[in-house]
DNA sequence: AACCCTA
């Protein structure tokens, strides 16, 4: 059975083919777009993750209001070869669930530009605990760190302007700007079938350029950032996911082993804090305008992540190392008690 | 009381 392939796209290829090509602008390579609403037309090494296949996937999620409720309309998938946009209205629980292995496996790595809102739908949608994320957003942060150039307001780069930043792309996407407005207009816009050409296109461009950005990514990071970013990709993916029981059905989070923390001078272990904030107070944390919440992002350089909750408490999320992570906690409590 | 940022 032949399988037409309507769709096709351009991806930046994440090596480089030859020395013609040294210094040169990124070689592009056409690439089919499968869309996918059974399991089988997926790749056969993603289904069934091996040791023996380690894969780089740039990975995605669109849906309606997309956190703890809303729907998860397409998963979109990047490899170096071809793009996948799993339908999981057409496909369901059911091709959610032979893809579990695989966004839960050590063995594929899921690039991914801000992983806590589609973290949080998986787990809550379906029960999938993503693991082993490359989160493009954290990455920036720690590289901007790394050269000692804090960005002054210390807020996570957009995805546009990482795409933009020659360092890592280079490529203007501000078609990306049209699909908000649009999808103001139309929050229901990621759920018409059968998918429309604007709709495969926006789903693509989401995708099709982050392996090609998580080349780029590795290239700069030296082996302890590398743990770094690991450690606080995964604390990202779960501080959504919170529930009662905490993350106890979570597996632990790994620590940088003691040979590779010896060579990086003032390395610190990662961690995540969470602090529950009685509704209604966290304008206390917030301030006029942002103006507190700011000035401990800036006084504690830690990830400060806020959730407004239906029940009877807030929480605030605050990841980064150690130091940073109590310091901002003590600034936070003392605001809020 | 204060409501930022990202997606």
């Amino acid at each position: 059975m032949v399988f037409a392939t309507p769709y096709q796209t351009y991806i930046p290829l994440p090596f480089d083919s030859g020395e013609e090509h040294k210094d040169h602008e990124a070689v592009l390579s056409m690439v089919p777009i499968h869309i996918v609403t059974h399991a089988s037309q997926l790749p056969k090494e993603f289904l069934f993750p091996s040791s023996k296949n380690h894969l780089i996937v740039g990975f995605d999620c669109e849906g309606v209001q997309l956190c703890h409720y809303g729907t998860l309309c397409i998963m979109q998938l990047a490899f170096l070869d071809a793009i996948y946009l799993v339908d999981v209205i057409q496909g369901g629980e059911k091709l959610m669930k032979a893809c579990k292995p695989a966004l839960e496996s050590s063995f594929i790595t899921k690039v991914i530009h801000d992983c806590k809102r589609d973290s949080e739908a998986l787990y809550f949608h379906f029960g999938i605990k993503l693991h082993n994320v490359m989160d493009t957003q954290i990455a920036y942060s720690l590289i901007e760190k790394q050269r000692g150039r804090r960005r002054s307001s210390d807020n996570p780069i957009s995805f546009i302007a990482l795409l933009a930043d020659p360092n890592y792309c280079g490529i203007s996407y501000i078609e990306k700007n049209d699909i908000r407005v649009l999808l103001k207009k139309d929050p229901k816009f990621w759920t018409y079938r059968p998918l429309s050409e604007m709709m495969i296109q926006a789903a693509v461009d989401d995708v099709r350029f982050l392996p090609y950005v998580h080349h780029k990514i590795m290239e700069k990071l030296n082996e302890q950032m590398l743990w770094q970013l690991a450690i606080r990709g995964a604390l990202h993916c779960r501080c959504f996911c919170v529930n009662d029981k905490g993350f106890l059905d979570w597996p632990p989070i790994p620590t940088i082993p003691d040979n590779i923390k010896a060579k990086g001078n003032a390395l610190e272990e990662e961690t995540l804090s969470i602090i529950n904030v009685p509704s209604g107070r966290m304008g206390l944390v917030i301030g006029k305008k942002g103006a507190s919440i700011l000035s401990i992002k800036n006084s504690c350089n830690a990830d400060i992540l806020i959730r407004r909750d239906k029940g009877p408490s807030d929480k605030v999320f605050i990841i980064g190392p150690v130091k940073q992570v109590r310091m901002a906690e003590a600034i936070i409590r003392g605001r809020v008690c």
